[in-house]
DNA sequence: ATTAGGG
DNA sequence: CCCTAAT
C-alpha cells in the first residue's frame, strides 16, 4: 500500500533522461582526447629533440654500426612495438630501411621546405612519390607490401616480430572505416599541415599557429580533387583514418626525415619516436587496432580488436583498461570524427548530435565532452555563425633538457622519455591565444572572446601547457586556470546537477572547447601538425643535445622538463570524473530502485533507474547508497549539500535495515513486492506512511 | 563485467 | 569518486 506511494515516483516517472550522458566508456576519456592529442604534439617535440641529439651521436659516433647496433640494441622492442602499432610504419620503415625512397623524401622534403602556399601543387608530388613506394589505393596490395616489408623488417629484427606480424593481420579491422572516412581527412590535414609555413618561419618556437581555415571545410574529403592530389597520403593514412595523429605524424616524420637526414640518422630518429610513443602507445589498443586493421585486409570492429588485445594480453588489461578506454574513444572519435570531417569543419551540432545520440553511434568523439557542455555550447554556436579553423601547430611552453656532456645517449634518450613523460604525466591542456593573448576564461563563448568567423582566425593560437592539476613538479607554473566551462548556456546547466563539466578535469576543458571550437581538426588530429612543427623544429631548433627552447611567448609558465621526475608517468592516468552530485530525483530513483531491488545488485538497480543516465554506473550507485544511509544516520547540521528530503532518508534506512536482515539479497528478484518495513528504524521517524511496505 | 569495501 | 580484490 504504502508501497504503492513510492510505485508512483515509481521508474515509470523516474527515468533520468534529462541526465545528460555519454557512453561509460567515453566517460573517462573525455578530457583525454586532447589531452592525448597534446600529448602527440608533445611527443613529436620531444622525439625531435630526440632525434636531434641522436643524430649528433651518431653522426660524431659514426654510423654504420652504431646504426644498425642502435637499432637492435634499442631495442627489439622498439622495433617490435613500431611494426606493431604503426600499420603504416611499414611504409616508412621501408623507406628509412631500405633508403630506397629517395624520391619520396625528395618530394616530401621539398613539400616541406616549400611553402605551401600551393599545397595542391605540392602534394600532388609528394604524393606521388610516396605511392610509387607504395601503391595507395589498392589497400591490399599495399597491406601485403607492407606485411611484406615487415616481414622483412621483422626478419631482421626479430623472430618475435613475426607474431605481431601476424596479430596484426587477424585483427586488421579498420581499414575500411579508415578508407571511407579517414583517409581523406587526413589528407586534407596534412595537406593543411604540411606544407605549413609555420616551420619556415619559427620552427624553433613551434609557433603555432592556428590558421583559420575555412577552407578547411573538409568536405572536400570527397573532393575528386583532393583525394588526387592525397592520395599518397591515403596510403600513409589508410593505416587508419582513426588515427589521424597517426598519419599525420607519419607523413610529418617521413617529410621530416627525409628533409632532415637521409642518413642513419633517420634511423635513430624513429627509433627515439619509438621509444617515446612506445611507451605511452604501448598501451593503447587503438594504435595496435591501427596496426593490425592495416597488416591485414579484414575488418573488425574496435570491440573485437579491444577484447582480442585482452585476451592477448591479459595481464595489460588492468593496467591498460582506463586507457583504453581512452584510446578506443579517441579511436572511436577518430573514426566518427574523421567520418564527420569534423576534422576539417567544426560544426557544433554535430557535436551534439554526437552527445545526445550516444546511444545511437555508441561512441563519438565527441561525446567525451560533457553533454551539458557540449549540448549548451553546441546549441549556442549554432545560432551563431561556426568558427572553423585548423591548427597547424602548437605552441608549447619551452622544454629544458639538461644533459652532461659526459651523459650516453642512452641516457639522452631516458631523459628526454622521462621529460616527456612528465610533462605528458601530468597532463597537457590547451591554452587558447588570441592576438597573442592568453585566453584565460573558458567560460566565455568565442564570439564574446573575440574568436570569431573570419576575424580573428589568423590570430588564434593555441598552446600547449602543462595541465595544473597534475603537472609535474618540475613543471608547471601555470595556474589552474578553469577548466572551460560552460557558463554559455548556465541555465541548461542547472537542469543537470553541477557540472561543472570540466571544473576538476583539465582534459575536459581542453576538450571541450576545443570539441566545439575546433572541431576542424578532431583533436586527435591535431598532433600532426603538431607534429611537422616539431620536425621543423627539431631540425632547426637543436643544434646541440642541451636544450630545446621552442618557445612561446605566452606560455609564461615554461616548462622546465627535469629530466628527473620519474615517476609523473603515473599521473597520465585518468583523471577524476566530474563531481556529480546526485540530484533529489536520482535519490529518488535510487531509493526506489534498491527497495525493489535491494541492495547488492546494482547492477540492475542502474538498470532500472538509471539506465539512461551514463554518467552513473552501478559503482556509483552503491556508493550512493552507502552514504546516503549514511546521511540518514548522521544529523542533519552535520549533512552537506543539496538536502535530501527526509523522507528519502528514511526510506533509505528502512530498505537498508531490510535488506541487511535480509541478507538474502539474491532472492531480491522476485521480492519486489516484498519490501516491507519491519525495522523500527523506518517507524521510528514516523514516516512510516512513507515507509516502502510491501503490501502483499 | 560485477560486487563489496576501503580510502 | 577512485581503486582493488574477489568473483
Amino acid at each position: 500500500m504504502v508501497f504503492k506511494k513510492r510505485l508512483d515516483y515509481g521508474f515509470n516517472t523516474f527515468n533520468v533522461p534529462n541526465v545528460p550522458r555519454a557512453p561509460r566508456s567515453n566517460r573517462r576519456c573525455r578530457s583525454k582526447q586532447v589531452v592525448e592529442d597534446s600529448q602527440i604534439c608533445a611527443f613529436e617535440l620531444l622525439a625531435s629533440l630526440a632525434r636531434k641529439l641522436l643524430q649528433e651521436s651518431e653522426s660524431s659516433a659514426s654510423s654504420n654500426a652504431s646504426e644498425g647496433h642502435d637499432r637492435v640494441s634499442i631495442g627489439k622492442d622498439v622495433v617490435k612495438r613500431e611494426i606493431h602499432y604503426y600499420d603504416d610504419k611499414p611504409l616508412k620503415i621501408e623507406c628509412v630501411e631500405q633508403g630506397s625512397c629517395e624520391a619520396a623524401s625528395a618530394a616530401a622534403s621539398e613539400s616541406t621546405t616549400e611553402n605551401s602556399d600551393n599545397v595542391k601543387e605540392f602534394k600532388p608530388a609528394g604524393h606521388d612519390a610516396l605511392l610509387d613506394r607504395t601503391p595507395i589505393k589498392t589497400l591490399p596490395s599495399s597491406s601485403e607490401q607492407i606485411s611484406g616489408d615487415l616481414d622483412s623488417i621483422i626478419r631482421k629484427g626479430n623472430a618475435a616480430l613475426g607474431k605481431f606480424h601476424g596479430d596484426g593481420k587477424s585483427e586488421n579491422g579498420f581499414k575500411q572505416e579508415r578508407d571511407a572516412k579517414g583517409l581523406d581527412i587526413g589528407k586534407s590535414s596534412i595537406a593543411n599541415t604540411c606544407p605549413s609555413k609555420d616551420p619556415v618561419e619559427s620552427p624553433m618556437t613551434f609557433t603555432a599557429a592556428v590558421n583559420s581555415k575555412r577552407d578547411v571545410n573538409l568536405p572536400s574529403r570527397r573532393d575528386p580533387v583532393r583525394n588526387a592530389s592525397f592520395s599518397r597520403h591515403s596510403n600513409d593514412n589508410k593505416l587508419g583514418s582513426r588515427d589521424d595523429d597517426e598519419n599525420f605524424s607519419r607523413f610529418n616524420r617521413l617529410s621530416y626525415r627525409f628533409k632532415t637526414s637521409r642518413h642513419p640518422t633517420r634511423v635513430g630518429e624513429r627509433r627515439i619516436r619509438k621509444l617515446l610513443t612506445s611507451k605511452y602507445w604501448k598501451a593503447a589498443p587503438k594504435l595496435k587496432d591501427f596496426e593490425h586493421s592495416k597488416a591485414d585486409c579484414g575488418t573488425k570492429p574496435l570491440y573485437r580488436k579491444r577484447k582480442a588485445y585482452y585476451n592477448y594480453d591479459r595481464y595489460q588489461y588492468d593496467t591498460l583498461y582506463k586507457r583504453r578506454k581512452f584510446f578506443d574513444r579517441s579511436s572511436i572519435v577518430t573514426s566518427d570524427g574523421g567520418i564527420s570531417s569534423e576534422s576539417v569543419c567544426n560544426s557544433p551540432e554535430k557535436v551534439v548530435d554526437g552527445d545526445k545520440g550516444s546511444s545511437a553511434s555508441m561512441s563519438h568523439g565527441v561525446r567525451g565532452i560533457p553533454p551539458l557542455l557540449t549540448g549548451n555550447k553546441a546549441s549556442h554556436q549554432s545560432k551563431d555563425s561556426h568558427v572553423k579553423f585548423s591548427i597547424k601547430s602548437f605552441k608549447i611552453p619551452e622544454l629544458y633538457i639538461e644533459v652532461p656532456e659526459s651523459a650516453t645517449v642512452g641516457s639522452l634518450k631516458r631523459t628526454v622519455m622521462e621529460a616527456v613523460t612528465a610533462l605528458l604525466g601530468g597532463g597537457i591542456r590547451v591554452g587558447v591565444l588570441l592576438q597573442g593573448k592568453k585566453v584565460r576564461d573558458d567560460n566565455r563563448t568565442l564570439s564574446q572572446t573575440g574568436i570569431s568567423c573570419e576575424d580573428n582566425l589568423d590570430s588564434l593560437g593555441f598552446t600547449l601547457e602543462p595541465s595544473p592539476a597534475k603537472a609535474p613538479p618540475p613543471v608547471c607554473s601555470e595556474e589552474p586556470s578553469l577548466p572551460i566551462s560552460c557558463d554559455i548556456a548556465p541555465q541548461h546547466l542547472t537542469s543537470i546537477p553541477a557540472t561543472p563539466v570540466v571544473d576538476t578535469e583539465i582534459p575536459d576543458a581542453a576538450p571541450g572547447p576545443l570539441l566545439l571550437t575546433y572541431s576542424a581538426y578532431p583533436m586527435d588530429t591535431n598532433h600532426k601538425p603538431v607534429t611537422s612543427q616539431t620536425n621543423v623544429l627539431t631540425d632547426q631548433s637543436l643544434s646541440e643535445s642541451r636544450a630545446i627552447v621552442p618557445v612561446s611567448a605566452m606560455n609564461v609558465e615554461a616548462l622546465a622538463v627535469i629530466p628527473a621526475s620519474p615517476k609523473v608517468r603515473k599521473s597520465e592516468l585518468a583523471q577524476r570524473r566530474t563531481r556529480r552530485p546526485f540530484s533529489v530525483l536520482e535519490v529518488e530513483a535510487l531509493v526506489q530502485a534498491v527497495e525493489e531491488l535491494g541492495t547488492g545488485r546494482w547492477r540492475d538497480i542502474k538498470l532500472r533507474a538509471f539506465e539512461n543516465a551514463d554518467h552513473r554506473t552501478y559503482v556509483d550507485l552503491k556508493d550512493k547508497w552507502k552514504t546516503l544511509v549514511h546521511t540518514a544516520k548522521i544529523s542533519p547540521q552535520q549533512r552537506r549539500g543539496e538536502p535530501v528530503p527526509q523522507e528519502l532518508l528514511d526510506r533509505v534506512l528502512a530498505a537498508h535495515a531490510y535488506w541487511s536482515q535480509h541478507q538474502a539479497k539474491q532472492q531480491g528478484k522476485h521480492q519486489l513486492g516484498t519490501l516491507r518495513i519491519t525495522d523500527g528504524e523506518s517507524d521510528r521517524n514516523g514516516v512510516a506512511t512513507t515507509v516502502p511496505t510491501v503490501s502483499m
